[in-house]
DNA sequence: ATAAGGCCCTGACCGC
DNA sequence: TGCGGTCAGGGCCTTA
C-alpha cells in the first residue's frame, strides 16, 4: 500500500533510470487503468515523448515530459512500475507498457487494477484538491489545527483525508497517532494546541523514518529497485493486534475507523 | 458544507 | 483438494 514514503522512494529510484529516455511505443491492456485521455489517444500522445523531470505530490507520481505535458501515476493499493530489459515478458497483471529508446520497457503492473494513469497538460487540474505536503515549511501546527477545527470525524479519518494533508495512508496514520499519544477515535476538533503540535511533529518524523527505510514492505509493495523497504520492522502498532505495546506492554487494540483497520495502544494513546 | 457507506478489483487466507 | 466467505484499503462516488 504505497503511501508518501513508498512513492517518494519510487521517485528517487526511478528518476535516474528514466531521465532523458524517450517513449518509442505504448500499449494499454486494461483500458480503465488510463483515466485520461481515452487509451487510444493516450497511446498516440505519449509516443515520441522524452522524460524530463520526475516529482511526487502526495501519493501521486508526476513525470514531466519534453512537450510540457505530464504523465501522472497513482499506484493505489497494488500498483507497481518497473523498468525491465526487452526480453522480460509482461504477465497477466501488467496493464500498460511503454517501450523506451534505451531498449527497455516500463511495466505498469497492478493485480487489483485500482491504480490510475493520466496524461494531462496541467497537473493542477488533478492535484489542486490535495492538502499541503507534510514537509512544506508552510505546513505548520497552527495550519493543522485550523484544518481540524470544527471537524467531528475521527482524527484517524481526517489524517487519511488527502484534502487535509497529502500523502498519509493507513500505516503512517496509525504510527503517527501512536507517536503523538493520541487516541485515533478522538474527534479532530478535540485536539488541543499541544496535541496538534505533537501530531505535527509525529507525522513528519514517521514519514521521514519511512523514507529513510525506503518504505514499508508488507505483502505487496517493493521499491522499483527490487530490494524491499525496511520500515515495516519499525512499526509500533500497525498490524500488531494483541501483541504487547513496546512502550507499556498493553496489548495493541484493533478497531475499524473510516472503514480502515486502525491499531493503537489503549494505554499510551488518550 | 461534512460524514458515512458503497464500490472497484484480485489474491491470500481460513474453516469446513 | 476444493470451495465459499472474508479481508486487505486509496480514492471517488452517492446519499443523508
Amino acid at each position: 500500500m504505497p503511501e508518501l514514503p513508498e512513492v517518494e522512494t519510487y521517485v528517487r529510484e526511478l528518476r535516474p533510470q528514466l531521465a532523458g529516455k524517450r517513449v518509442v511505443s505504448a500499449q494499454v491492456g486494461w483500458p480503465r487503468i488510463v483515466a485520461q485521455p481515452d487509451p487510444a489517444q493516450f497511446v498516440g500522445m505519449i509516443r515520441g515523448r522524452r522524460f524530463d523531470d520526475f516529482l511526487r505530490r502526495g501519493k501521486y507520481m508526476i513525470f514531466g515530459l519534453d512537450n510540457g505535458q505530464s504523465l501522472i501515476v497513482h499506484l493505489r493499493m497494488t500498483g507497481e512500475l518497473r523498468l525491465h530489459p526487452a526480453h522480460v515478458e509482461a504477465d497477466q497483471h501488467t496493464h500498460m507498457l511503454l517501450e523506451l529508446d534505451s531498449g527497455e520497457w516500463l511495466h505498469y503492473r497492478d493485480p487489483r487494477k485500482f491504480g490510475r494513469i493520466w496524461l494531462v497538460e496541467d497537473p493542477s487540474t488533478l492535484l489542486h484538491k490535495l492538502g499541503p505536503e507534510p514537509f512544506d515549511p508552510d505546513f505548520t501546527p497552527a495550519d493543522l489545527h485550523e484544518r481540524l477545527a470544527g471537524r467531528s470525524a475521527s482524527i484517524k479519518a481526517l489524517l487519511l483525508n488527502q484534502a487535509i494533508l497529502a500523502g498519509v495512508g493507513n500505516i503512517y496514520a496509525d504510527e503517527s497517532l501512536f507517536l503523538a499519544k493520541i487516541d485515533p477515535r478522538r474527534a479532530g476538533s478535540s485536539l488541543s494546541d499541544e496535541e496538534t503540535r505533537a501530531l505535527h511533529v509525529a507525522v513528519r518524523s514517521v514519514l521521514q523514518a519511512g523514507i529513510d527505510g525506503r518504505g514499508s514492505s508488507l505483502q505487496n509493495y517493493a521499491p522499483p529497485s527490487g530490494a524491499k523497504g525496511s520500515y515495516q520492522d519499525q512499526h509500533q502498532v500497525f498490524r500488531r493486534t494483541d501483541q504487547p505495546c513496546y512502550r507499556c506492554g498493553t496489548p495493541i487494540q484493533r478497531v475499524i475507523l473510516a472503514q480502515r483497520s486502525t491499531h493503537f495502544c489503549p494505554t499510551c494513546q488518550e
